[in-house]
DNA sequence: TCAAGAAGATTGTCTGACATTCTTGCAATC
DNA sequence: GATTGCAAGAATGTCAGACAATCTTCTTGA
């Protein structure tokens, strides 16, 4: 096979792009739960037309990220604790059943590239900037559901965890929570290390647990 | 509260079932795998516009129905027996979950509703329709995942589901397929109804796994 | 005070257009 | 004869503008 040579100086500009930034928007929770989004509002924020962007909402919508009502137009879900439950208890299913598997294959390179990002959630976790906490987090999750030997896990597993990133952020907020978080990745990391299936399916599970807990606090709290 | 009043003589023609017939579409298998789908042609046979088309598009693609490369369109993506594979075992983990749930939790007319939908692939199960077994079956999954407590779990299990539908289709023409699936769907709806968690479990599992060898043997064979 | 109605805002959808990027068929060359 | 190069056609990516249907909000009248 030839080298890949589609080098293509000037990239033309995709705008496929478009949903990537508008989902990150809603990470980074730009949108309060519940607002209307208005398509005019974003054409010009975005700098794109109108059909444009309903492709990029449609998309979106397909994912769960917003709501699109009839005559109404899309809104970011306020997610109710019932279904944030429920995300994270079939998050529990997949993550115990990706680090079981990541347990028995990981290769050591890609264990190597695990503990360097359990360092970067550590350093993120002795800060204050709970965005950078979850997105470390998020990266080890990552690189343990990519290494699981199922894509679908993996991909199933993203999407779910998409949705709950607002929770996220507010729990990694709480009094303690991301060194105790730490805590728990570590032994995930461990148990991936010594090849021991069970403890990391056992640590994975509580770890899982724990942030669950910590999301119905926060939203207790109405933080 | 008063009444809704919301009759609607003529439904103005919602086109977001736009989505729905070309989801159909492909659940049939009207489009090959790897064959690619022009826009302009869609249009006139749905009879709407390449704007709406278009967003209709995007929401298949990110169900993963349908693949959008840039520049060179839609196309009904050829499932690889690894990615299929995956899918089972995902599958596998959901409804062996949902099945030992829902033998803790369903109630007597949901019991019956399953039991109806049983009989219904009963019956397609003696017929040559393979598209009514896979229905009908797919009813019998819904009903459990439906009350097995867990939304998301049922929601990404009907995701993961749409994307084998053509695979099912096939491994049901298989000789006697249809008639095993039959008895381990029974296995499965007794267990339940006899609330035994674990025995809902075991045999949930022993069906999708034959599923699935069923499933390779008909790409085997290349049928 | 409250309800009916009108004005404004927003969405759903279409037409038409054009640049860019494939695809394909034909001709020229080795 | 096989390969290369090119040109015509097809298809996609994107936009602007338009208009009806619907929702929201505000005003006005009872």
């Amino acid at each position: 096979m030839p080298p890949d040579l589609n080098l293509r100086i000037s990239p033309r500009t995709v705008q496929r792009e478009t949903v990537d930034k508008l989902r990150l928007a809603i990470f980074s929770g730009l949108f309060q739960p519940g607002s209307r989004l208005i398509e005019s509002q974003l054409c010009t924020q975005l700098g794109i037309s109108r059909p444009s962007l309903r492709e990029a909402l449609r998309s979106l919508e397909a994912e769960r990220l917003i709501e699109i009502v009839p005559n109404r137009g899309p809104s970011v879900p306020a997610l109710s604790w019932e279904v944030a439950t429920a995300i994270y208890e079939v998050r529990e299913l997949l993550e115990v059943e990706a680090a079981g598997r990541c347990a028995l294959r990981i290769s050591p390179e890609q264990l190597r590239e695990l503990e360097k990002s359990l360092s970067a959630f550590e350093e993120a976790a002795s800060s204050n900037d709970s965005l950078a906490q979850v997105m470390t987090a998020a990266d080890f999750y990552s690189i343990i559901l990519a290494n699981c030997g199922n894509p679908i896990l993996e991909e199933v597993h993203r999407g779910l965890v998409a949705r709950i990133s607002f929770f996220r952020g507010r729990s990694m907020s709480l009094e303690g929570r991301a060194q105790s978080s730490l805590a728990e990745m570590r032994e995930i990391f461990e148990s991936i290390a010594a090849g021991d299936e069970k403890a990391a399916r056992k640590a994975s599970k509580h770890h899982v647990l724990r942030a669950k807990a910590a999301a119905k606090i926060s939203m207790d709290n109405g933080i």
